[in-house]
DNA sequence: ATCGGTGCAAATCCTTTGCATTTCC
DNA sequence: GGAAATGCAAAGGATTTGCACCGAT
């Protein structure tokens, strides 16, 4: 499972591929497949769900935007350091810019099954608004 | 979503319940609720893979497992503080008891969307399996 | 002409759920 | 007896995929 292979192909940039990478950089909303679709459809109106589920994996793999695991996928194409706050309740999920840890560090440390790519740190709990 | 109400039932501890939570308990493969059931069938050959499920989620809700987000859910009966590596080739998941960063702080962090009651860190990569 | 991308719809597959039944306090 | 859990099967829902067609190189 979530197999990356480098079939080294040569990506074309289609229209429907900026069009969704722009939308997920102008938003801070970590939305998921089906509200980019209804975003994305208000540009490009015969785009299919199958398209923007297919581009969100292009562009995923290619790291221009990950991928936050809530129960359903959500992303972000702010792919500098940060963590997530996921409310247990609503379900929201915030952006932490703020220092929790030593994020900045978390690539460079060598463990003994393998190198280190990339880490996400999810922070759970209720916010404010659900309290 | 991820609604997590606290309705004061009194819970039953079951045979399947303690059988799921044992088999766990014993392993450190993060299994999906499938080899589960088909490891907890072995001493219990009538249970349903629905009874799986909704056993996980209890266990989970009480504290006493976790699940780890990755394609398929995977559950890990250790609730002590780690992380994990997981392999982005072959999928699977190692625990990273080193110190990665400061993890045993974050929960006493403050931010300002909420307070924070439990935290996951995922680090990504490729497996010595794998390279 | 080729080959990657698209749209559409169907298929897949993980997970949840409704319901009748059983179990345990 | 009654709340809670189970087994079974069906439903649900997110994501993927097959295929014919399109468009850019």
């Amino acid at each position: 499972m979530e197999i990356t292979k480098n079939k080294e192909r040569k990506a074309r940039i289609t229209s429907q591929q900026s069009i969704i990478l722009n939308y997920l950089k102008g938003v801070k909303t970590h939305p998921y497949a089906e509200i980019i679709y209804d975003e994305v459809k208000k540009k490009l109106p015969q785009i299919s769900l199958g398209t923007v589920y297919r581009n969100l994996n292009l562009l995923k793999e290619r790291g221009e935007i990950q991928e936050i695991k809530s129960k359903i996928a959500r992303y972000d194409a702010d792919i500098s350091c940060h963590a997530h706050f996921i409310c247990d309740s609503c379900g929201v999920i915030y952006d932490i810019f703020e220092k929790i840890t030593e994020e900045e560090n978390i690539k460079n440390k060598k463990i003994k099954f393998g190198e280190i790519k990339s880490f996400q740190l999810y922070l759970y709990g209720v916010c404010n608004n659900c309290k």
